[in-house]
Parts: C-alpha cells; sequence; structure tokens
DNA sequence: ACCTGAACACCGTTCAAGT
DNA sequence: ACCTGAACACCGTTCAAGT
C-alpha cells in the first residue's frame, strides 16, 4: 500500500509497466475518447501490452478511471492562507474549475458517481471544513453548509462540462437546436423572447458543452451566490 | 412526430410495441439496474423481443435512456402560481428533488450528460425564467441567474443521488471507509475531529448514496442559501 | 409497418500457463 | 513478480429477410 501519489515519471514506451504508468496512460485515453468510451482494451494497446496484463496493476476498469481521475484532481493544491473565508472560497471555485477544465472528459464522473470519491484529496476536505469554521460555522450547520460548499464547487462544473453523447454529437446539436426553434411561444413567451441570448450559453437551451462555449461569467455570478448565500445563512445561526 | 407525452398505458406484456411502451419498460429496467448496468438485450427480454426490434421504434441506447428519463421528469409539472419569487424556487427545488427521487438512478444522467436537455421539459425552463424575472434580472445578468438556477437546482441532487459503483458496490463501501478512518489526524484535524458527523451525511467522506441516506436537512440548507444568494445578487444589478 | 435472425465488431474479466 | 494467451459471457448496431 505505499502508492506514491505525486508520482509522473513519463510514460516511457519501451519498459514494463507500473501502476503509475497505467493512470497515466489511462488518464490520457479519457482526455481522448471520454469516459464513456474508455475501454480497458484499447488501453492496453495504447501500452502495447496484453488486456489482461493491466489486472495485475489494478483491480479492474473502475479501478482504472478513480485512479485517473484522482491524478487529474492531484493538480489541486492546498493554495497559500486565502485573506478571509469569502476569497478562500472564491479561490477554491476557480482552481478547481480550472483543474477540471484540463481534464474536461472526467467532469461527468466527479459529481455523478459516488467513485470520484476515493479521488478527492482529504487535503481538500479539511480546507473546506476550515473556512467554513472561520465562517462562523459549527456542529450540524457545519456539516450542512460543508455539504452546501462541495455541491456549489462540483454542481456547476459538472453541469458546464458535460459531454455531448459520444454516437452522433452534431447529429444531435443540431436537432436540439431545432427543438428549441419550435419551443412554442404562446406557451413558453420568456423563453421564446430570450432565445436568442439563451442559445449561446444557458443550460438546458443550449447544445454545446463548456468545453467549447466555457460559461465564465455565468460562473463568477455563480460564485458569488453561494458566497453571498453562505454569508447571509451564518448569520442566521444559532449559537 | 404526434407523441403523445403524458401516455402511460399499462405495459400489456400480450400485444405488439408502441415507442412509450418500450420506453416505459426501458425506464423500468433503468431504475433496477441503473443506468451504466442498462442494455439494449436485456430490455428486449423483458419486452419478450429480439434485441434489433426496438430499432423500429427508437434511434439507439442513447435514445432509449434519454426517452426514459424524459419519461421521469415528466412528472416534474407546472404547480400553482407562487406568492413571491423566493417561494417558487424554493417549490421547484423541491418538486425536481422529489421527481427525481422516484428514480433516483437517472441522476448521473441529468446534469453530467448534455442528452438530457432533450428531456428538460420546456416549460420548467419558462417557469424558471418568469420567477427570476419577477425577481427583477434581466438582460445578461438573467441569463446568469437562470444558469445559477439551474445548477441549484440540478446539482445538489445529482451529488446527492449519486450511485455506488455497479461493480462491488458494498466492497468498495467497506474500503472508503477504512480509507476516512485512516486520514492522518495530523494533517487533516478538523476532518479527523468532525469525522463522526460527517461520515453519516457529508459529501465526499459518505460511502452510501442518497437514496438510502437522504440528505433532507443539507438540501433544505442548500435551497436557502441560493435563495438568499440570489437576493443579495439581485440588489447588486445594474438597473 | 413491424419484427425475425444471422452476423459483425466489439466489450470486461477469469484463469491457467508461461518466464 | 509480471505478463501471455485462450476462453467466457456478454455488448450495440447493421442489414437482409420474413410477414
Amino acid at each position: 500500500m505505499t502508492t506514491t501519489p505525486p508520482a509522473s515519471a513519463p510514460p516511457k514506451p519501451g519498459d514494463s509497466l507500473s501502476r503509475d504508468a497505467v493512470l497515466v496512460a489511462a488518464l490520457a485515453l479519457i482526455d481522448r475518447k471520454g469516459v464513456a468510451g474508455f475501454s480497458v482494451r484499447d488501453l492496453a494497446r495504447d501500452l502495447g501490452v496484453y488486456p489482461t496484463a493491466l489486472y495485475w496493476h489494478v483491480p479492474g476498469r473502475n479501478a482504472l478511471i478513480a485512479g485517473a481521475v484522482a491524478m487529474a484532481l492531484g493538480d489541486l493544491k492546498p493554495a497559500r492562507r486565502p485573506t478571509d473565508w469569502a476569497a478562500g472560497v472564491r479561490a477554491l471555485f476557480r482552481r478547481y474549475r480550472k483543474a477540471v477544465r484540463a481534464h474536461p472528459a472526467i467532469a461527468p464522473v466527479l459529481g455523478a458517481q459516488l467513485v470520484s470519491n476515493e479521488s478527492m484529496p482529504p487535503e481538500l476536505v479539511e480546507h473546506m471544513l476550515m473556512l467554513l469554521e472561520r465562517a462562523g460555522f459549527s456542529g450540524d450547520r457545519l456539516r450542512h453548509a460543508y455539504n452546501t460548499l462541495v455541491a456549489g464547487m462540483v454542481g456547476f462544473v459538472t453541469l458546464e462540462l458535460a459531454p455531448l453523447p459520444e454516437e452522433d454529437p452534431e447529429g444531435w446539436a443540431t436537432a436540439h437546436r431545432q427543438r428549441m426553434q419550435d419551443v412554442d411561444a404562446r406557451q413558453c413567451p420568456t423563453l421564446a423572447r430570450e432565445m436568442p441570448h439563451l442559445a449561446r450559453g444557458a443550460f438546458v437551451v443550449r447544445a454545446s458543452s463548456g468545453v467549447d462555449q466555457p460559461l465564465d461569467q455565468s460562473f463568477e455570478f455563480w460564485t458569488e451566490t453561494v458566497i453571498q448565500g453562505l454569508a447571509a445563512m451564518r448569520e442566521r445561526s444559532a449559537p
């Protein structure tokens, strides 16, 4: 169990396998094909090895994904001590988004599969708890504020970077655009009126992923909303 | 294109197929096996038909999932006119969570895959825009507030209902509990101290899904945080 | 119009065997 | 200790054929 998490030896193609080399290659493959399109056999092909060779280093496909995600989140480092809790939250949200944007294909796993718990560095949890304690939360309300903070950090980015169906992406996109054009203006007047605005960068309405069309301003708005909300909840707190 | 979205004829096993019957059966199978474990061949078996027969009614596996999700979200109905925008948001969040809790297996698709855009009723989008306009948002800030509201509605529930790995759930759970016990108390003092609190119902720390261990209070806290946050952002708005 | 049936190109994982 | 190689029980989707 002496796994060395930092690890990042360049994946020399010649020499023998190692857990880390396998995970690095797995992350690279996921980056290219997406989690859904990621296959053990493809990975083995990339490594020039029989598929079953991987099972010596890693228990199975799930562990490959969890390990690759952990690798991607390894960059998410503690950062320097923030001036106040709000600044800390702002910096944390930005760092998290940046780390995921470096490997957007892992986004669908992050919030949506419990396996990803395994990939989140404990230091990150510690950091969030510390920020919230400094904000004045404790006991049960600390837990609720913490859950709020995690949902806030992960939720938006998961939605923003949600991938198109891998089957026929541009076919799906044009079909969805059509669906949105066809919305009944009498039943949905506001939607119909705001359509030009929304088509380019609004959840549900858009036909593109945040990888191609980042929602930077909405993300800032979101971050401030969570911070303001927590600030308000803090004052409601029972001592 | 005269599909009847309400549709809910009981899936008579004897007579011939229909798009709706196929989707109802697909949703039922997803409920049982999860989206990852859902297979076209299993569905065909359930319907007593050759796998390829389904391709007459539906273009493929993706469409089956999207259709099933749309079916599940069909229950999410407009509800009565709210007294004020905040009450509207509160009611909306509750209704959404309730609808997803009725079919928790669809949660991983909802925020994390763009296909789910296809499954969201346009009336829902309209309703959200209306609430935010009433709150005083317009133009670009309306879009940001809307994205915030969608992320707020979907984000928490997606995290809460994230499924365990289908491979070996209880094996994973005990392993994760161990991982959390083994956290270094010197490096993560707050986490170590709050562990008893957090183990039962905190994201990342927990080893169970929200299906078994609902996070009701955290969800309420989350909802109020988003509402308070939006209220604060509203006052910052440029006219 | 709706379904059968065979076929294709894949999967993840097992287990015994090699070195 | 680490990898090969064959084998098992699956996949989603195609296309021609039936009725």
